[in-house]
DNA sequence: ATAAAAAGTGAATTATTCTTCACTTTTATG
DNA sequence: CATAAAAGTGAAGAATAATTCACTTTTTAT
């Protein structure tokens, strides 16, 4: 009996972490890290200050559990998307199609995770955890690879791999960016198709386009 | 006489001011705006706190300042570089160049810059002035403008001008900023020659190629 | 030389907000 | 049902940093 009553008190426990964390993601992404006070998570959390400070040591851990929990999510979930498909251009556009939803579909919490990894990382950088920077670090080390395989197995062009993947992330993220400020003009389709057409019909190799 | 003194005074008045933003500069892109105070800034620059109050009306308005004058010192810079050049594509490189040149001359104001453009821009736009953001839509707007003619003169292929234009930054942005973390590494000559083989190779036309 | 104006000062005020903690309420257990 | 433990509270304390303003020093003009 014991057990059972612990752990549905466990779960309880949690389910508030996350309700605390979703109210400070919502305001954090709309406003800004110090533009939003613990008195107002507290409020759209529906609970008192001091609650707050039963869950989290302080501030700044919320923000950095957070940014934790997001990064952790996208890049399982970028992951994933790579191991997608039969040969290496099937598994970036994997990635790109994975990515698009992922971002379309939390578009607030990308608008935190992204200033971290992106722009403004190098100021938030010294800061704030280095755990979020290694992430993004690693899939880019991930989509290298992908690369560096679709090169060796002649699938394209043999350019820098670490280029090609930075590259192909950058105009991913600017056309989501894009897309946030105008989805009507940006739309999901439209910008996976300029990929494909700025990017990948010159990467790939004549014979695989012929293919 | 009197007009010689006043003009003289306006002069030394003048550079106390840019010797304020020069120090809010250095410390703002070093660690922060939230995280440098006022009386850091009056310390850095040899004023007293008061003093800066005579030259800002309040913190954020300094803020602005600064902002406003690098947007607009690399505004010009790039868009007389997009004037440069016989054909839209030497255009294109001199913008590349030249905005290349600018940002390694200017990594601290640049790391302030580009937070406000890009990644996080959305999260400040509601907040700071619009005037930057204009700018830089504006700058987005010229290189559109240099695709177009490019595909009317039939050097480049037929693409969404505004894709290509958002493709191309978002490129050199990208290599920048990794040449910021490792300058060694995404060296300045490495990145115009891989934009030129990921970007370029495509999207000129053949006829161009054997030029 | 001198008075008026401008520039410069920094301690004190004000404002904000993070954090604590003594207390109340709720939940679990014998 | 009693009581101990856990969860939850929010006013008060502590810390930080923006801003002001009465004052001093410097510059300008006659």
């Amino acid at each position: 009996m014991k057990e059972k009553r612990t752990a549905r008190r466990q779960d309880y426990k949690d389910r508030q972490r996350q309700e605390i964390m979703g109210e400070a993601l919502e305001l954090f992404s709309a406003k800004g890290y110090h533009q939003v006070s613990m008195q107002d998570i507290a409020h759209g959390a529906e609970f008192a200050v001091g609650t707050l400070y039963k869950f989290f040591k302080n501030k700044e851990e919320l923000y950095r559990a957070i940014i934790f929990d997001l990064s952790e999510k996208f890049s399982t979930a970028l992951g994933q998307a790579l191991e997608q498909g039969e040969d290496e251009y099937e598994r970036l556009i994997s990635y790109l199609k994975i990515g698009g939803e992922i971002f379309m579909a939390n578009t607030q919490a990308v608008s935190l995770y992204f200033v971290e990894t992106r722009g403004a990382g190098f100021n938030l950088r010294a800061g704030l955890d280095e755990e979020v920077m290694h992430r993004y670090d690693q899939i880019l080390e991930w989509l290298s690879k992908v690369f560096a395989t679709g090169i060796e197995n002649g699938i394209f062009r043999p350019l820098d791999p670490d280029y090609l993947a930075r590259s192909l992330d950058s105009l991913a993220c600017t056309f989501l960016f894009a897309w946030l400020d105008d989805p009507q003009k940006y739309s999901y389709e439209k910008s996976l198709r300029m990929i494909d057409e700025i990017f990948f019909h010159n990467i790939l190799v004549a014979d695989y386009l012929k293919s």
